[in-house]
DNA sequence: AACTATTTATAAGA
DNA sequence: TTCTTATAAATAGTT
């Protein structure tokens, strides 16, 4: 449908392809919609240029979803065909997914305005450190020490985040002693003390039972 | 295109709906494909009929890579979901198995013949690091005393590793140098020394560059 | 980005 | 469904 019949076959001219790429490829979503109206059906039209540009278009339904049922499809069909297959891929994800939702671990292990880095650093370990449970042949020496790095990285970083708690709650019980000590001196003499910038707060403290 | 011009909208017979949806569907996977060939791109078509059934197509890459690519590029949106509904629709999979597929520092991590069971740990942790990466307030001193002591395991497990494979290094090179000593000394007197099991190896080893 | 000669897709009918 | 064919629609090459 043009002033020539084209084979179709890889356009050389770079010019042309490019020209025709935009052609086909608004043609060939406009076509996806109007199927979708005609029939009413769902169409995901996903298009990757040579180039690596994605253009996408979804009717009917929105892309995530046309998606998802692809998905589903797919992880059916594997369940019918290889059963090891899907022990391997679909439970232990799921069933991984869970452990992690319900371990406190992840959740806990977060500090409030921590680096996403550390965050993580501190997974990557934790992956890192269930990976070494089960036999693995082939780990470099090197891989390991960058895993020894990072894990203590993580470490110092989540003893610092500790300290600092421990801190925090450490002045807040001096500050309510500050305060009772005030309303016993009170109804004595009068002597407020407050909470002077000279108080010395133990670098390490004693871990809590 | 056709003996008479077709309005866009939803054809109401059933007979001529599935006629043309049959066609049109044909049509549209045809011109998926002409177009993937002519501009070397990728193209997948799926097409979800008004009664559920999944047509689909892919061209120039397979269907998991061209949607890979789709949602690497909306991940953002995915954050926006909930995690039961990214459960249900595999879509973490896709994503995350892709971050692992680019990312070095995964390549590093992840030994060829590592399983499958291990990139679900990897990739679960990924996950919960970016669904994380909103401030999470309630970070206890006993949850970080956890974390510590999680990260302490993982280290020492490490180390082990790291210190195993560093003596199975050390022992192929002194069965090297045995060999060596052998093929010298057999020139001069004939003391074979071999591999005697008296052979002292250092508790710890220094780190090599 | 338009134009238009052609090819291609397809609606209706068989 | 499949084929036929008149006609609408898409588009290749040109401007």
């Amino acid at each position: 449908m043009g002033r020539r019949k084209v084979e179709i076959k890889r356009i050389e001219k770079k010019s042309s392809r490019q020209v025709t790429f935009s052609k086909r490829r608004n043609g060939l979503i406009e076509k996806a919609r109007q199927l979708s109206i005609l029939c009413e059906s769902s169409i995901a039209v996903l298009v990757v240029s040579g180039s690596g540009k994605l253009y996408n278009s979804s009717s009917g339904d929105n892309m995530s979803k046309i998606i998802d049922r692809y998905e589903i499809q797919h992880a059916d069909e594997l369940k019918v065909l290889d059963l090891e297959e899907k022990t391997r891929n679909y439970l232990p994800h799921k069933e991984l997914l869970d452990i992690v939702q319900r371990s406190a671990l992840v959740h806990l292990f977060i500090p409030p305005s921590s680096d996403k880095k550390n965050i993580f650093l501190f997974l990557l370990a934790t992956y890192e450190y269930r990976k070494l449970e089960e036999p693995v042949d082939n780990v470099s020496v090197d891989s390991l020490m960058s895993m020894e790095e990072q894990l203590e990285t993580a470490l110092s970083v989540t003893r610092a985040k500790k300290t600092e708690l421990m801190m925090d709650d450490l002045k807040s019980l001096q500050e309510t002693m500050g305060m009772k000590t005030i309303l016993v001196t009170e109804g004595v003499g009068g002597m407020s003390s407050g909470n002077s910038s000279g108080n010395k707060i133990p670098e390490t403290l004693p871990l809590l039972k």
